[in-house]
DNA sequence: GTTCTTGCAAACAATTTGCAAAACT
DNA sequence: AGTTTTGCAAATTGTTTGCAAGAAC
């Protein structure tokens, strides 16, 4: 997400473009995917160190508000972030074992978002997660 | 589920049989999919009057470290759970509009599942969850 | 200048933990 | 009898809110 393109979303939302909210979409970017509040607060600190924690989640309220951002749920309690890939998409791996996240840009849920339009539900957005053991888990034990 | 299988699987994994897991396993049950711990908790009470929400909590983690109930994860900041059905099993259609939640059985994940194996991990759960809106919101608005 | 945003402290909500009493096997 | 489970109160954790000062437009 560069920031030229967030910055006019932010705007074109009536919303302002402050230092604090660059520094969250940069440790956005840099951290990848599944980042929650606290590790993005620790990064976006190094570039804003005056950045509180309330205000990176405020800013990741305004982001998923205005497209920048998205949540994610791994079910260990607290929400994820991550920035919104124009036209991608991907979906997450989390290794039971170690608790590591990869990624897969593959998706099969389309065809089945076509099965539900036809009962008359709308579908537009989904999220699927996958669970079980990275290839160095399942060698290893 | 049926009460001498949950039982079953209980004393198997070392754990006992109370009155008060009998009461959420018929909560769950009853309440069908995606129920939170409040609402469990009300529906136990009717069949025992003094159980605790705590006591609730641990049930819930007892199912499901036995596989007896999954949790689910809507994004409303609270986990929820369900009763799993053996053999089967479903996802989620939840409806930003008026919030309900409706589940469908088809899936079509498992082909993705086959080529995440051959990158090396190995899925043994997924879940997916479908965001839209309901017949009845599409077309009142 | 006006309105939105920030930081801090305090409030909240969901969930977890410590411990003695009660219940299951 | 021995071990697990329960209920209560209190503690934790992740997240949100109130408000005055500061910054963007």
């Amino acid at each position: 997400m560069d920031l030229d393109r967030a910055a006019g979303r932010l705007r074109a939302g009536g919303r302002r473009v402050t230092a604090q909210r660059r520094a969250v979409l940069r440790a956005l970017t840099e951290l990848g995917c599944a980042a929650d509040a606290e590790e993005i607060h620790g990064r976006a600190r190094r570039m804003h160190p005056r950045i509180g924690l309330v205000t990176v989640y405020r800013t990741l309220e305004a982001f998923t508000a205005e497209g920048l951002a998205q949540s994610v749920f791994l079910g260990d309690g607290r929400t994820r972030y991550e920035a919104t890939e124009q036209g991608r998409h991907h979906h997450h791996l989390v290794c039971l074992h170690c608790g590591r996240i990869a990624t897969t840009d593959e998706c099969t849920v389309q065809p089945l978002e076509g099965t539900i339009l036809r009962r008359g539900f709308e579908v537009t957005a989904h999220r699927l997660e996958l669970f079980g053991y990275c290839a160095r888990c399942r060698t290893r034990r």
